[in-house]
DNA sequence: CCAACCTTGTTGAGCGTTCAACTGTTCCCC
DNA sequence: GGGGAACAGTTGAACGCTCAACAAGGTTGG
């Protein structure tokens, strides 16, 4: 099958695309590194654990509610416990798992940064979007969302 | 000024938003990885090197194609170059410039790679959107970067 | 019951990015 | 034209992510 190659329109939509997601990310991710001394990725897995029963969740659960790997998110968590704001435990209805919990001082460092990063996306995102393009953004987020979690692409491990 | 929350919608289509780009950009630096063993932004490197006149261009201005910072393009380039992709050159009309320029073995590797890569962002992006979706997100990337790009965003070295 | 297999989670090496510090060059203006 | 500011690019350390390999608990079928 010959290539189907991008248009013009197609290059430049692609190009926005890209751009404006990894000036986001970037911006957002120095914002928190300097606020509270960690990646925008480490905020998200304590507010995924602040919200959890107990504020306890286990790691591959963990894992895919921070869409990340479990490598990356073990090395995260490690991170996170060396420096207080979370603790591991063992699962008590399975001897492989591990439960991670969210530390009364890792709440307080969320709750910290929490106004901070919600201003940020505000800022360069949600301002800068009328209500109708915020609306096509969330369906086209979760269109590339569905397609690229069934099975039968490959690569995620 | 008391901080604006998400409200439950935002919070979906922001977490939508990031889902949606970390798994994109996850696969199309996994097939990359795999087709052409470099990650997907050297690939980009590569690319507006190719449509450069004399496939040269400045450090400098390469770093603004490429959305990259001057100390990531410099190490990028440095392994390209390692890898016998690109060469450097001093740039004639300036003493401080450097001109990094596309090898043949730079271009050829860029055109075996490229199909694959244009498969992945229209099986992965474009063939999830209608049309209509499609003009919609070049808009909505367009307006975040304009704003991202306001030189009164704090931030970018 | 036990062997093969699957799942959970961790580890270490390799690599790309960031950040701050640094060298060398050009520009500007007194 | 000489001194200071701005600019171009590089470097090395610290750090997060990826990938493959691994340990250990669970599950299943004979």
């Amino acid at each position: 099958m010959p290539t189907r190659w991008l248009d013009e329109d197609e290059q430049q939509t692609w190009r926005a695309f890209i751009h404006a997601s990894r000036l986001l990310m970037d911006q957002l991710d120095r914002e928190m590194q300097g606020d509270a001394g960690i990646p925008h990725a480490y905020y998200e897995i304590l507010v995924r654990l602040s919200e959890a029963p107990d504020r306890a969740v286990r790691m591959a659960d963990l894992a895919d509610l921070t869409y990340s790997s479990r490598s990356r998110l073990s090395h995260a968590v490690a991170k996170l416990e060396q420096l207080g704001y979370v603790e591991r435990t063992e699962c008590p209805t399975d001897g492989r798992g591990t439960l991670a919990v969210l530390t009364d001082k890792g709440f307080a460092s969320l709750k910290a940064a929490a106004p901070g990063h919600v201003t940020g996306v505000r800022t360069h995102l949600f301002d800068q979007l009328s209500d109708s393009q915020v609306r096509q953004l969330r369906r086209i987020s979760e269109s590339v969302v569905d397609h690229l979690q069934e099975p039968s692409v490959p690569g995620r491990g």
